[in-house]
RNA sequence: GUCCCCAUCGUCUAGAGGCCUAGGACACCAGGUUUUCAUCCUGGCGACACCGGUUCGAAUCCGGUUGGGGACGCCA
């Protein structure tokens, strides 16, 4: 069967790291097994969801590379699919309307199945039996049953669960006699209305099954039946609500396996008996750990830096974000971590997932962001700092040759475009000073007095080279007794106001003579 | 509170009983190259959460403890 997957996300306006780390994953997974990878939105929650959030993700999917197959599947427009998919549900048995007091009408309500004798995903676990608080009467009805259980100090605390978890139920009093057994009347509370309610009663003895299912990357996972409840999958107004929608939009789509964050473990329970009871083979599930920030905590609306767009905007090249989000709970299983889309397809099994979250490390972002630039092709490179050049507002008296030799000077010590700020010193005579620096390398007489014979032979001399710039600051080095290399940095702060930039000699001449000499001649005295 | 899951350097990870005195990457520190800056190169720092068990042998298997996370909606 030909793989399909989906990434569905809610447009309610930002796309976070950790959803799009889950697209990338699926994206991989697909373009590895030779499958689809289809995008649905899941564009129910009206209020929330908006033309414009549906366009900042398909922005961000495709600054990413991230093409899906086929049309966009909506999830509003399947609604009355939905609601068919409960209507069948209600008549088969499968769910139920419960009684309401108010004046609101009933929602429908799925049934975690009673019977689960030929159900592939369901097993027997052993004989249980729980402590019932006895101040606190039992009550059993077709939509559960409600009870106080006692922990192992006594304390008393409210359960409410399935009917389904409680095979075989026997009920208990104090003295040990038998006050309930389920067998013989589950028929009739399901078929009715009326609530059972019993006081007193002290222990339950029952059959434990739980539902299990084989997780591709954390392995075999199982939830005890007795701890699950029915679900809601209509809303009293008529609405469908996720899980429904989730599943049978599954199902629509054809989805072989549904990959997706590990807060949906939970979910998937009871989506299994969703799938089967709409009568439709259940996908293969595997389920994405977290990606924390960098405080070790899951990501919160205060950490700004969590949205693909940020990382846009602050100039990483989705290239490095698309490489460095594939390494989070992932590897390749070799020394490899710089990798080709190619390679990481090539690579990429879902088996070799990690189980644990991981954490968001801007470091290894930003030195990954840094090796892609490094190795950008030259005349792209310059293309895109020539457009940040723009943004500054410096490129209408600007040369595109002068420009394009100065990004070349620049482009191995970049990591992020918007570091083309730093370069104003290049074009203008006003640029940013670094104060401190200034005054701990050209206090002293004797680096004056050296610039000053660097300023005065600079502009004597027939030719400004390369050559003869490097002469001349070493000949004032030696004369004004500064150790030899010692003149570079002082020379750098004051032609370009930094400690750090391309080299000196290159830097001085790329500048020209004009504008070096009107810089040095400031600290000349 | 109940249920589920997770646990290797600060961080991302390799590791499927002997290849492990635990490997790689980022970060950090030191040295080298560049007479300067950035790259780059070399080296250093640095981890199997804890306690038991199984085994000739455990980071790896099992149990417990601790710590962390998730789920318990007529949200998605």
């Amino acid at each position: 069967m030909d793989i399909r997957v989906r990434f569905a996300p809610s447009p309610t306006g930002h796309v976070h790291i950790g959803n799009i780390r889950t697209a990338i994953f699926n994206w991989l997974f697909a373009r590895h097994g030779g499958g689809k990878f289809l995008l649905r939105v899941e564009d129910t929650d009206k209020e929330r969801s908006t033309q414009a959030a549906i366009d900042t993700l398909l922005e961000c999917m495709d600054w990413l590379g991230l093409d899906y197959d086929e049309e966009i599947f909506h999830q509003s427009r399947n609604a009355s699919a939905h609601v068919k998919a409960a209507e069948k549900m209600l008549s088969n048995g499968q769910a139920y309307r419960p009684k309401v007091s108010g004046p609101e009408p009933a929602p429908v309500i799925f049934r975690i199945p009673w019977d689960t004798d030929n159900n592939p995903s369901v097993r027997i676990t052993g004989d249980a039996e729980i402590r019932i608080d006895p101040a606190m009467p039992v009550k059993i009805s077709k939509s559960g049953i409600q009870f106080s259980a006692l922990n192992e100090k006594g304390k008393s605390a409210e359960r409410s669960a399935s009917l389904a978890g409680y095979h075989r139920l026997k009920i208990f009093d104090a003295s040990g006699t038998l006050v309930f057994e389920i067998e013989r009347e589950i028929e009739n509370i399901l078929k009715n209305d009326a609530a059972i309610e019993l006081a007193n009663c002290a222990k339950f003895a029952f059959q434990r099954r739980e539902v299990v299912f084989k997780d591709i990357i954390k392995g075999e996972l199982a939830k005890p039946l007795d701890t699950m409840k029915d679900l809601v999958i209509v809303r009293g107004d008529g609405t469908p609500v996720f899980h429904l929608a989730n599943v049978c939009d599954d199902i629509e789509q054809k989805i072989t396996h549904v990959i997706r964050g590990d807060d949906h473990v939970e979910n998937t329970y009871r989506h299994i008996f969703l799938f089967q009871a709409a009568g439709f083979p259940v996908p293969q599930y595997g389920h994405l750990p977290m990606i924390v920030n960098q405080a070790g905590k899951p990501y919160s609306k205060r950490d700004g830096d969590a949205y693909v767009g940020d990382f846009r905007s602050k100039g990483y090249l989705p290239e490095a974000l698309f490489n460095y989000l594939s390494l989070l709970g992932w590897s390749p299983g070799d020394d490899r971590e710089k990798m080709s889309r190619e390679e990481l397809v090539e690579a990429f099994t879902l088996e070799r997932v990690k189980s644990s979250s991981a954490q968001f490390d801007m470091n290894k972002l930003g030195n990954m962001s840094g090796q892609y630039m490094a190795e950008m092709d030259p005349g792209i490179f310059t293309e895109k700092t020539w457009r940040v050049a723009e943004t500054q507002g410096w490129t209408s008296g600007t040369d595109r040759v002068y420009f394009a030799k100065v990004a070349k000077l620049m482009q191995s010590r970049m990591k992020l475009f918007p570091q083309v700020s730093t370069w104003k010193y290049f074009f203008f005579d006003e640029f940013e000073n670094d104060e401190k620096a200034r005054i701990k390398l050209l206090a002293d007489r004797k680096s004056m007095d050296a610039i000053k014979y660097v300023f005065e032979n600079l502009s004597s001399c027939a030719e400004f080279t390369l050559d003869s710039i490097q002469k001349y600051i070493r000949e004032a080095e030696s004369l004004n007794g500064i150790q030899e290399g010692k003149l570079n940095q002082p020379l750098r702060i004051a032609l370009t106001g930094q400690t750090t930039g391309a080299g000196i000699y290159e830097t001085a001449e790329m500048l020209g003579r004009e504008k070096t000499l009107k810089r040095l001649k400031n600290f000349s005295p």
